[in-house]
DNA sequence: CGTTCAGTTGACTAAGGTCAATTCCCGTGG
DNA sequence: CCACGGGAATTGACCTTAGTCAACTGAACG
């Protein structure tokens, strides 16, 4: 295991609650390296997933499937958690699956070490508290702008807004896909935009 | 203050998490009843709130305003929590507003409290960190549904799911908003629907 | 070179938005 | 008890935008 990396994935929980060096010593023995090539699963829809990630390098396509159609929900990119995190909260099988769009490095661990965890320290009640926090913020920003904003709106916004990485580094038709419309109808967007 | 519509809040919280009377009398003495009349705000988007409710009668309407249009995402019924739960978070003006839609009785107490009782207890770090849990899941399934279905597919899911008291005690014209739609439109849904 | 897949473009359809008129419901005051 | 006023809901006519299907272009890769 790589220490540098170790690290970096250390303070990458760090940004959510300080952890001093007994609370890390309660995880770090159950983190893992995992690799995905281009197109592997991390997590797949209908099975019980047990393991939280963390990604090293590469990026991931959260989605759902509806009567046999994709419909994306969120990228991941390297330095963030990756998981069906709520999927594993009630124990039941993944509603999502999460896909590699690059090969993808990652440190991952078992979502029932986390959760005992939670019974063993104040500090990472508080973790769990503030990773919930912070995702359940990031999920009601998406969810209004599915409600207040038009898909061009939308469009304009992720490549005005803070989310620069998706307009760069995902193709194109992933990216109608999280927008909610089809490629055909992001391309006739792009082409009213420009012409402005 | 009703001993048992105190009881009531208690055994609400209890549903997230066991609280003893320790834990509990950690919270009580900051509790105190709050009154409004239909129409009044709850939450006044703008503003730093301060305090977090517990609906013991009537219903309340969750909304964000953009463009002078507002744009409804959830509504609040007796039996559970309401607030500007993510702005309160971060100590930033309320992005929403929360309006009673009709005369309604709360119980109410201030953010600071809760906050600092994750602080003082673990138990109460749980409490925080399972609400905001239920909290997201929530969030993600709104979110999934406006990106998955379409309108009359969203009001359909309304009618025959488990919101059936969204469609029995709130006018047309909030429901459509909540779908993200006109009540012309709303109203033309229904005239297909029944046409079936 | 072909094959493949992403992206663009055109023609047509479907669904929701907008504006305006009308009807329905309900509460209030004469 | 009835008449009126006002807001909610419905309906019609027309517009705008995304979906669908299909053809075409272009770049990547063997």
């Amino acid at each position: 295991m790589d220490e540098k990396e170790l690290l970096k994935f250390r303070t990458a929980l760090t940004r959510f609650v300080p952890l001093n060096d007994e609370d890390w010593g309660l995880l770090s023995p159950f983190v893992t390296y995992r690799n995905l090539a281009k197109g592997e699963h991390w997590i797949t829809e209908g099975k019980k997933e047990q393991y939280l990630g963390f990604i090293l390098e590469g990026n991931m396509r959260h989605y759902y499937i509806r009567n046999g159609e994709e419909k994306t929900t969120y990228f991941y990119f390297e330095n963030h958690l990756t998981g069906s995190y709520f999927s594993a909260l009630n124990g039941a099988a993944s509603l999502v699956t999460i896909e590699a769009l690059t090969d993808c490095r990652l440190l991952s661990f078992p979502y029932d070490v986390l959760v005992s965890l939670y019974d063993e320290s104040h500090a990472w009640e508080r973790f769990g508290r503030i990773l919930a926090e912070y995702l359940a913020m990031g999920l009601e920003e998406r969810m209004s702008e599915l409600l207040m904003l038009s898909p061009e709106e939308r469009y304009v916004k992720l490549i005005e807004g803070n989310k620069k990485k998706i307009i760069e580094r995902i193709p194109q038709h992933y990216i109608a896909n999280y927008l909610g419309i089809t490629p055909v109808s992001l391309s006739r967007i792009r082409k009213r935009l420009t012409s402005k």
